[in-house]
DNA sequence: CGACCATTTGATATGGATCAAGCGATGTGG
DNA sequence: CCACATCGCTTGATCCATATCAAATGGTCG
């Protein structure tokens, strides 16, 4: 499961129309805007964690390969979401577009500064640390349950993040979702196939799933 | 009772030396020893999260309770790791004692109040956050493994915490390492007797494990 | 239309869970 | 000080959920 080649990341001069909704914070005024085509790579592991990021359009993953090819999602970030953000110095995880995707480039130097000066900065800088813990932490516990939680929890933990449609347009391959909970793609398709027939979702495309009983899925997500 | 079994005279100290070696940070200074017997509550899931805490000796867990009874076991702390430090206002977990405990409590706002002031407390503060989040990434790369990988990764991490011996003193039993591992107490049983059959490590008892071949333990860590 | 890739579906294998029993250390009451 | 209960751990036999191997189907783009 080789990744294609990397494409060089294009750097964009701010374009006319960006998504208004996403420049909620002083922060994003410090950032520049990128483009990064589907499978690019945003950073590597390893690197100096010198930027913060925040996806605007698309959605991004975080991932580490282990010593014999596994691959491990840590996380998939969805327009609003900052990332990129390290307890150390270097990045632990490395980041690609998992769809073609518009990125804000923030210098991590400027954001502390700029936390150092404006409490309110640092507070919103502190939450996103926060929330990536929690998240880790619930990325834990589902790693526990069975196949059938897994992915029913994957499945609410999506609808809860997507704007309000009934149905979830999914960014990421069966292969993405797989190597986020630690399944193969084999066992996220014939679960899926699974919820479909006890009528607790549609799948209109592979893309595309409708949450047709959410409370099936969530008492399944024990 | 537990430690008197071995003896090193050389490395001995007074007890009084034990808990000042502790008290590395201003936070310290504002914290109130408490002693927790083995298995008493340190906190509640869902509490408010009004303290921090630092163990002096023993050891502390973090879990949760799934609805159908299964335990996670989230964190193990061993002296000189701070706890109890949330995202949010209350806890994600709940926190015991694994065996008798000596802990610092720390009233929350105060170390707050500090770290406003003072920009190494503030930092300290980050640091902490920082490392559990790194904490909790890496139970995720564990918890994608196999048995024999995850009870190695175990024992890696134990030994790199604990003080410099050769023989590794477990605090918790195979239950807790089970629930921490998210295996079953056979598995961590029957793999531990497989690293010993293959000279890996050596169980003088089952709560004494001597690494014999780290290189082998962090092989199977892959 | 044809090639390619992602996804689904089917058949079989296997690692770890479960069920069950034995064992050794620790503590307790007689 | 011993007999016995208890608890944590180990070991054995069997089962089952998910992986693996294999092939068919479907969707997309030249």
């Amino acid at each position: 499961m080789l990744q294609q080649a990397r494409t060089i990341p294009t750097r964009q001069v701010p374009p006319t129309a960006v998504a208004r909704q996403a420049f909620d914070s002083p922060l994003d005024m410090m950032g520049t805007q990128m483009r990064f085509g589907r499978n690019a790579e945003v950073y590597g592991e390893d690197e100096p964690a010198e930027y913060l990021y925040k996806v605007i359009s698309g959605a991004v993953r975080t991932y580490k390969v282990l010593a014999d090819g596994r691959r491990q999602i840590g996380a998939f970030y969805l327009p609003g979401d900052i990332f990129g953000l390290e307890a150390g110095d270097d990045h632990a995880f490395s980041a690609e577009a998992v769809s073609d995707s518009q990125v804000l480039v923030i210098k991590r130097s400027a954001a502390m500064d700029m936390a150092a000066r404006d409490s309110t900065v640092a507070r919103q800088l502190r939450t996103v640390t926060g929330r990536e813990l929690q998240r880790a932490q619930e990325h834990v516990l589902l790693l526990i349950k069975s196949a059938q939680e897994r992915v029913a929890g994957f499945l609410v933990e999506m609808a809860r993040r997507a704007p309000g449609a009934s149905t979830i347009q999914l960014a990421m391959s069966r292969q993405d979702i797989a190597d986020y909970l630690g399944l193969t793609i084999e066992t996220i398709s014939r679960t899926l196939t699974q919820f479909e027939k006890s009528a607790a979702i549609a799948l209109p495309s592979a893309r595309q799933i409708e949450i047709r009983n959410r409370a099936a899925l969530t008492r399944l997500n024990s």
